[in-house]
DNA sequence: CGATTTCGCTATGTATTTCATAGCGATTTT
DNA sequence: AAAATCGCTATGAAATACATAGCGAAATCG
């Protein structure tokens, strides 16, 4: 369950989903989309999530590698149904 | 993104997988299928699966609910989407 | 029935992770 | 040349997770 390993740290999912729904981004403007996280810890899933090859450092900054983004359409449909588990929470 | 928030803390995937995965467990038997989980740590996510009506406290000792198996089912596909991208990392 | 085992879980002290914030050196803009 | 912006590191405090021990209640055994 290596998968859940990377995943189950704060901020890996949602930066992998706020580069794939908003397109490549320098480090500030990522910082910035993601809007409480630190630059520590940015830094820090960066490095892991270039690791895992989900994403990669291209010229116009950081971006989800094809399997990052494969990653993400597993994700997108996940995302809905929260919408709808949010409900049942009242 | 309420449901990252909760996903994204360590062993809340892997409870719930192995919950569905596996069945209704007790707490010690969940621990151990959990391997290296600590019971402070499972009784914490516990709660909070609780609490977000992903799991349920039956008879036979902890289970998903009908809400937390269909976040699963969204999750089974990727977790046969991780073998393949273990195989790229090397 | 009393003794033992098992159960769910809490307590405790330590290690790791995340946090907010400041700021450095390098590059780009003015 | 000065100022702004860049990617990122440093730091110290707070939150989270860890391993381990063990408690009180319930089930099981003799």
């Amino acid at each position: 369950m290596a998968l859940f390993d990377i995943m189950g740290r704060r901020w890996a999912m949602g930066v992998l989903w706020t580069l794939c729904h908003g397109g490549p981004a320098t480090f500030r403007v990522l910082q910035e989309r993601c809007e409480t996280i630190s630059p520590a810890v940015l830094n820090t899933r960066l490095k892991e999530l270039r690791l895992a090859k989900l994403v990669e450092h291209s010229d116009y900054g950081y971006a989800a590698t094809k399997l990052g983004q494969e990653l993400y359409e597993y994700m997108t449909p996940l995302g809905k149904w929260a919408k709808k588990w949010a409900k049942k929470l009242d």
